[in-house]
DNA sequence: CTGAAAGCGCTTACAG
DNA sequence: CTGAAAGCGCTTACAG
């Protein structure tokens, strides 16, 4: 049976078999004898309908199974209960894993959004791909959160684009004093110095850093930052020899950012990883030349994914909240949606020391 | 400047500005000075416009930064583009991680949604809500795939309402001869006597099974019986005090069954347990007691997930292929949504022969 | 508190 | 190949 749209015959009117097919808020109408407004009222549980009105119509939606179009409610209302997320990846293999740190950035933001009422819409990106204008003018969402990282300065440019649409962004990522967009990062600054100042502590003196030191990517490039000015705390100037560049955060650019530094035959006693990812790749290329740690290399890195706990040896790292990074972005961004006012937010961090980077540590 | 909806006065309609309010698929057609209807065909490529006319109207599109409203267009042609992805998760803990192998399950999902030109609608649901209508009926998206553990007695009801509403849906799970709807799994059965059957060669005589064993958790009641076959295959009955429940997939749950084993005080030289996260849970314990492993007792897991190479030792598991399950889940609901035949899949695992499970192996 | 009406921005028969 | 028209299912002024 299929309901008609307008007003039925008397006979289907009081007919109360439930439809087979998709009910829609004339069919309430017609079930309760009340308008469609009032039905598209009651349901939205405006103060405009009488308590009675509103129980009558709400048993009736029950029993015909009906829920609201929501394509025709956004339609009309012009706002989506949506958000977009964006995951960048660099251009590499389609089959990597992602990185693990995203992805718990990625459940805790599906959690934050789901407690808010609002849809989540993922994708992935390239970061070559026209991106700006796929989910805002297209009404997919009402706003989009922006994760990954990525050449900034490559795509600096879009997010100027974006800002000037008047889009609705938030972005995970370095807090820059010249950033054309609203984003949300953690103090990267300091917990690259916590790092550094925990190894001096354990009496290192030749700390390599593994991690691009460019404004091409912000969040290194202030780890970078935080370890000189830990150095310099305790009067060490930075060795440019020490620092090597891994600009993706992969395991396989740890290894090799491990090797060329073994290859430059600059003596070292620790290692400093702007990631877990790339601190993973650099201990295995440590394994793989018989060097020890943490006895004869402390290593260190920065996320705290799942996995940094368990490897051998644990590794000593930097703990970003994800979950209140998740929160955070997602509540900015819904600010941003109801016209509020909002501020870039730079979130705390906190050191990690396990066993990677202890000197004469048992186990543990 | 709001540009009007009907046709301008001739004064707009030679105006070359650019609005800054969203342009619609009449202001290209006033741009062009074509009907609305032509622009709206040439957009989608429709074999029913000149190539000429097409040209001159996605030029004027991009002038405009035009982009087709979605919901507008959802309406009309009543399909959305939209596939929605329901994460199971059991009412524990709200900051409790998503298991792993979850998560990258996801990860493969977004990319094949994303290179079918699919969106994806993310979403956690606690197994008890009424999520068997929120995304269909809604429209919000074409067709849904179901994701997470948790007690399939208790929500095959859902199930069967889903499916006697004509909801589109794949379930990620354990392919039952009595199932009211498509699944696609792995060779749960299989991967388990695979398991067991290395056990068994490397000279394990009392193997215990870590995880629930009942058709509450069909999953984890193929691997047993694959676990349980291959002990018969050697000559072996399955001893009852061997097996443990652990119902949920967590480290804690892994932790806690190893402790019900050991006050159990019946001999074992293996354990299998039903995932990798309750393996590394199994570890930890064993640990804790002094029980060396895998000198003592030799343990193995399922799904392979990332940390699993990084344990220490790395642990034997069965490899799940994500990227070939998300792929084909996505396949599958596809061919559904397209009214296309389809069919349960039962995709191949693989044994992953790691360091845990291997007597008087030396440091790899 | 309720109803009649307009209209969100498209897609798609229908007619030419 | 193109255009005029209907209509998808809602929300929301407007009028009472």
């Amino acid at each position: 049976m299929t309901l008609l749209r307008r007003p039925p015959p008397a006979v289907r009117a009081t007919s109360l078999q439930v439809p087979k097919g998709k009910a829609t808020s004339f069919d309430i109408a017609h079930l309760t004898g009340v308008s469609q407004s009032t039905v598209s009222r009651a349901l939205r549980d405006s103060p405009l309908v009488s308590e009675e009105t509103r129980q009558r119509i709400k048993a009736a939606a029950d029993q015909l199974n009906y829920k609201v179009d929501k394509n025709a409610s956004n339609l009309r209302s012009q706002h989506s209960g949506t958000l977009a997320l964006l995951l960048f990846e660099d251009p590499t293999a389609d089959d990597s894993h992602i990185n693990p740190f995203f992805l718990s950035m990625l459940g805790s933001i599906t959690r934050a959004c789901a407690l808010r009422g609002y849809d989540l819409l993922m994708s992935f990106q390239q970061l070559s791909y026209d991106w700006h204008a796929d989910y805002a003018d297209t009404k997919k969402a009402d706003g989009i959160i922006l994760l990954g990282y990525g050449d900034y300065l490559a795509y600096r440019d879009k997010l100027q684009k974006l800002a000037a649409q008047g889009m609705r962004s938030v972005r995970w990522g370095a807090v820059l004093p010249d950033q054309p967009d609203l984003s949300i990062g953690c103090d990267n600054f300091q917990g690259g110095q916590a790092i550094a100042a925990h190894l001096l502590d354990q009496g290192c003196k030749r700390v390599a850093f593994l991690g691009d030191a460019s404004s091409h990517y912000p969040e290194f490039f202030e780890r970078y930052h935080g370890y000189t000015a830990a150095l310099e705390q305790a009067g060490i100037v930075a060795d440019p020899a020490l620092q090597v560049d891994a600009a993706e955060s992969t395991e396989q650019a740890g290894y090799n950012a491990l090797e060329t530094l073994l290859v430059r035959k600059v003596p070292f006693d620790a290692v400093f990883a702007a990631s877990d990812l790339i601190a993973i790749g650099a201990m295995r290329a440590l394994a793989d030349h018989g060097i020890k740690v943490p006895e004869q290399v402390a290593v260190a890195g920065f996320d705290d994914i799942p996995m940094a706990r368990f490897l051998n040896p644990p590794l000593t790292t930097v703990l970003q909240d994800t979950k209140l990074a998740g929160e955070t972005l997602v509540d900015t961004l819904l600010q941003l949606i109801r016209n509020e006012p909002v501020e870039t937010r730079l979130l705390p961090v906190r050191l990690v020391v396990r066993r990677s980077s202890q000197f004469g540590s048992r186990q543990a």
